[in-house]
DNA sequence: TTAAATGCAAAGCTTTTGCAATACT
DNA sequence: AGTATTGCAAAAGCTTTGCATTTAA
């Protein structure tokens, strides 16, 4: 499981002001860097390390894959960049702003965004309960969404089950 | 994410009984196969399939990787079988049984496991909330176990940021 | 006998690493 | 000038697939 430290949530309104940011931790400005700054700030939704070299919707250059994942490494140490694990997809990087949280259907794969503070009776709850601390910025929680729950796609959860 | 079709979860309380349930699905006894299923037998703990192709303990003769996952797969089609991803572990795979809930620490990768039932109000206020019908049994809940929060493994979520 | 399952090797996919060349400061 | 960063290539880690051979039924 991930070991990386938790850095703090840093929000720039703009490309420009992250790249004041990064030199504040004296960081170079280049050109990979700035691709990888472009296409998030651009993007409405995470992208994954491969979308954002190769450009959203292929608009910019592309860039080299290695390099940018250094650069999402580096940019999350600096606490610009947050990923998330949305089941088996690859990971998905976005700026970090307010911490969002997901829900994520393992039927039909869909995704559900809840801003910072919709979960706040659930993390409660599980807080009085277990005594730990949840949260769903990293992983998400899984599970049926209403369509799929609706259409019938039922599982075995609820009704315990012998041979 | 996963799109595998959920089965009826079943339990078989040894080895031998698990036998029959294969037969009744038209599949065959193989010795790769009976390897797989001893090391579930004898696990105490989820294990993933490098762990049962290397024996348990060693104990037993190690078998061929890609066999394992293939009866892992099958395994899990019939019901007998359940995997679960604790956070960017390799899949951990366990024996059907009643079905458990997991609440992994992101600091120590320390992992709780919860009985049926366990979550159930936790599962509850989700579905009354948003409509979502939550599992942890394939993906956990994911925070900070007490012992982490007591060490101040603190991180950002408490104190939104501004740069 | 014959279809299912195995073992081995190879590939797939995401992510990481080594290293010489490049370019920011 | 000096060093952080890049680009490329290669490898690592987990999982899947192809295929000829074995084996359970």
């Amino acid at each position: 499981l991930t070991r990386a430290a938790f850095s703090q949530a840093l929000t720039a309104g703009t490309a420009d002001e992250a790249v004041v940011l990064l030199r504040r931790h004296g960081l170079r400005i280049t050109a990979a860097r700035r691709l990888v700054l472009e296409a998030l700030y651009a993007a409405e939704a995470p992208l994954s390390a491969e979308q954002i070299a190769e450009g959203v919707a292929g608009r910019v250059p592309r860039s080299d894959l290695a390099s940018v994942y250094r650069n999402l490494e580096t940019l999350e140490q600096v606490g610009l960049v947050r990923h998330v694990h949305l089941g088996h997809a690859p990971g998905m990087y976005a700026l970090s702003g307010p911490a969002r949280e997901y829900l994520v259907c393992e039927s039909c794969s869909g995704v559900r965004t809840l801003e910072a503070g919709e979960l706040a009776e659930v993390k409660r709850l599980i807080r009085d309960s277990f005594g730990w601390r949840a949260r769903f910025t990293h992983f998400p929680i899984v599970g049926l969404c209403p369509d799929c729950l609706a259409e019938g796609h039922d599982h075995e959860e609820q009704r315990p089950a012998h041979p």
